[in-house]
RNA sequence: GUGAGCGUAGCCCAGCGGUUAAGGCGCCAGGUUGUGGCCCUGGAGAUCGUGGGUUCAAAUCCCACCGUUCACCCCA
């Protein structure tokens, strides 16, 4: 038997209302905020990703999906969302707008990854960015609205993490810095961050083993060795997220895994963790837009994922919204009451009403308690009595009262709205 | 990629060496002649994840693989 390969899932129709519920809050938001829809391709030129979101992280290092087309070009599956967008706006001159350009995105990203609960290898992101300028307000404006997002979802307990990770003129210094400081006692840390120490110091910082966080307690702070500018960045991203009464911790220790941020970058995690746990992450990336070919352009976002927001909401027992579905059901008799029924279905269809027809010669009983378990409004039931007066028996499903309805007259008592 | 737990009908699960693998939900049919929800009766549905091994005998023990879950890693 096929199954859904591994790391992927098919979301079946008892799951839809969470993923509407999730997208329409999404839209909203941006709508809102004033961002506009941006779609890209599930697949790029692989350098999209390998050029921007850099070695020594484990995303190009070993989970994308590159492939060879028959041409031979390099492709890759969409690994995230802002390095596509940022192509988007170099290509297509987007530059050219009033700055800064506000876009957002919903769809899925493909990391080769070992599955988990929250982590997959086909999941959703949505996504934010607001490209084209440098202002920290927009920082803090899209740190308020990640913020916005889970709020308006229902999602109440979390937290989010705020750090600066400098930028290109202050940062080269630090990782120097870290590097002697950890190399003193290199023999102690942890295998993994011995490899750190030498590809990706930044990421020494984040270690969890309780060994290599003794020495990060005594490691420098980068907040500490930011230049000027990169600090008063900083400081007004927190006065303008105080302003707004966001409440934040300062994390000197938050690194994020892309190597594009610069400056500003931020998590979300819930309060209750375990497991995979942040929900959604963002930040700066002042450099990003000039790797892919465009001019120099500072940016901001935020993605998030939605696999691991339905779980929250489900952790939360959220009422979700069922989605709607048709208030008409109609049931038919034997002879000639099933092609009398099939004009009925379509006529009501055509004016609006909707209508789910039984089929398949069943008795009465079994068509209504079909009608039963769809939750139906109405039961309409066709029989030689009814044809022969051109009537339809109206059933309320609820209450239980039926009536004998002539059907010119049906189709106008049921777009009556209902009480 | 590393370590650990789990894998019995569509779903939840009992059985943990010995005759036809139990139950619940769901599904189908019936319980008066044209009517649902409760209840009752009957039915369909399981190569006990896959392959190999141990044994007179394996869903039950062992090994491998696959899947899944958890932790690490990574990240959404």
């Amino acid at each position: 038997m096929y199954k859904a390969p591994r790391g992927t899932f098919d979301i079946l129709p008892q799951e839809h209302p969470y993923w509407k519920y999730v997208e329409e809050k999404a839209a909203s938001l941006c709508q809102l905020y004033g961002y506009q829809p941006l779609s890209t391709p599930i697949f790029e030129d692989a350098q999209v990703f390998t050029k921007t979101v850099a070695g020594g992280t484990d995303i190009v290092d070993k989970e994308m999906y590159i492939f060879q087309d028959k041409s031979g070009q390099e492709l890759a599956l969409r690994a995230e969302g802002t390095a596509p967008v940022c192509r988007a706006y170099v290509e297509h001159g987007l530059f050219n707008l009033p700055q800064p350009v506000k876009l957002y995105y919903i769809g899925p990203a493909f990391r080769y990854e070992r599955p988990q609960s929250g982590r997959y290898r086909q999941h959703h992101q949505f996504g934010f960015e607001a490209l084209g300028e440098a202002d920290p307000a927009l920082d803090a404006e899209v740190v308020e609205m990640a913020r916005h997002f889970f709020s308006s979802l229902g999602l109440s307990q979390f937290i989010i993490q705020l750090n600066s990770i400098g930028c290109r003129l202050c940062r080269p210094g630090y990782l120097e810095l870290l590097k002697q400081n950890y190399s003193g006692y290199a023999d102690r840390l942890c295998p993994d961050c011995k490899v750190r120490l030498v590809k990706n110091p930044l990421r020494l910082l984040d270690c969890k083993k309780a060994s290599c966080q003794e020495m990060t307690g005594a490691a420098p702070k980068i907040t500490d060795y930011l230049c000027h500018e990169c600090q008063l960045h900083f400081q007004s991203v927190q006065k303008y997220l105080g302003l707004m009464r966001i409440l934040f911790e300062l994390n000197p220790r938050l690194v994020r895994g892309l190597d594009y941020y610069t400056r500003t970058v931020f998590e979300v995690e819930p309060r209750e963790n375990g497991g995979q746990t942040a929900l959604g992450g963002g930040g700066r990336y002042d450099n990003l837009i000039e790797e892919l070919g465009g001019k120099p352009t500072p940016a901001v976002g935020f993605a998030t994922g939605l696999e691991r927001i339905i779980l929250n909401l489900k952790k939360q027992r959220l009422d979700i919204p069922a989605l709607p579905g048709p208030d008409v059901f109609i049931a038919y008799l034997e002879g000639e009451a099933k092609t009398e029924a099939m004009k009925l279905a379509s006529d009501l269809r055509k004016a609006g009403i909707g209508v789910i027809m039984a089929t398949g010669d069943k008795s009465l009983r079994a068509q209504m308690r079909q009608a039963d378990s769809l939750e139906i409004a109405y039961a309409l039931i066709l029989g030689e009595q009814e044809i022969r007066k051109r009537n339809v028996m109206l059933r309320d499903m609820r209450s239980g009262e039926q009536k004998t309805v002539p059907c010119a007259e049906i189709a106008g008592f049921l777009k009556q709205p209902k009480v």
